[in-house]
DNA sequence: TAAAACTGATACTATATTAATACCAGTTAA
DNA sequence: TTAACTGGTATTAATATAGTATCAGTTTTA
């Protein structure tokens, strides 16, 4: 069972980059090869995310990517239900033909309770706060640059 | 993002069904029949079961499955694990060769603990309280008889 | 003792999702 | 005007999920 697809996981990725520029412009080949990314991948998902309003663009030389937005409006609720569909339970156990009363389902019941407390928790988890987490680990550790290196490997 | 898959849909199904005839032998082809569930299909969900230590069978004619053990030792945990794997955040993002630190992560660590948290509400949720659930579903309408006419439409 | 009702085991096919690649058109700065 | 960019989209590859088919062996029962 997988919590982030690559997807998503790439989208952070994009996104925690931008952070730490915001203002200027990234391109995705930037972005792509400081985070070792596969380019034409990471272009889509970029894409997505201005669709999203999650970032914008400039065409051209000297183009790529920003973050307008305040990082802390971006959580991981966000991210996943752009990327991987909202979260669902299972279509089958409780499909219509089946099931015209969906709120009596004690199963259903359950684990709509976990999957709220699961969508608090990640919305939590924003940007803006992976952010300052890593800008933290870095202040630990000045000499790595970059989020892999900086954070996965201080 | 699906949180239970088919596999783990049935097996909860087909559980529920043990659990109420405990103590006597139900063939595949009976549950299968009974809660609409493709027999072939249940019969390698039965048997990783088996496998599993959750159900025993006993073949040849009026043979079946069983439920021996207690349906409160029977965890969504437990099923999601088996059929879905163990809830795993993102190899990608924290993958060895990068992350030899695995712990300092930012990410990984607001994630397990997110994790760490869905573990222990599907921890809670067991075949004995589901079926404990669903007999009382069934107490307030008692002409339905079984699981899904009688607590998917209740 | 043979047929019918079962499970054990495994190979196979179909479909959907995820991951990745390729290409072409258009934009902008130097 | 060309090189560095994005916009958009088509295509392929890999993997996971879902479902089917088959054959061998076991047990009850008539």
């Amino acid at each position: 069972m997988k919590v982030l697809t690559k997807n998503t996981d790439y989208a952070i990725r994009a996104l925690l980059a931008l952070a730490a520029k915001k203002g200027s412009y990234l391109s995705a080949k930037c972005i792509a090869t400081e985070h070792d990314i596969p380019y034409q991948f990471l272009r889509r998902i970029l894409q997505e995310m201005i669709r999203h309003d999650l970032i914008v663009s400039k065409e051209g030389v000297q183009g790529g990517f920003m973050m307008e937005r305040d990082p802390d409006t971006i959580s991981l609720t966000q991210l996943i239900e752009i990327f991987q569909g909202k979260v669902q339970v299972s279509e089958c156990m409780f499909r219509k033909q089946i099931c015209s009363n969906r709120a009596r389902c004690v199963l259903r019941h359950e684990i709509l309770r976990i999957e709220q407390l699961v969508q608090s928790e990640f919305e939590k988890v924003t940007i803006g706060k992976l952010h300052r987490d890593l800008e933290a680990a870095n202040q630990a550790k000045p000499q790595s640059a970059n989020i892999e290196h900086a954070v996965l490997n201080p």
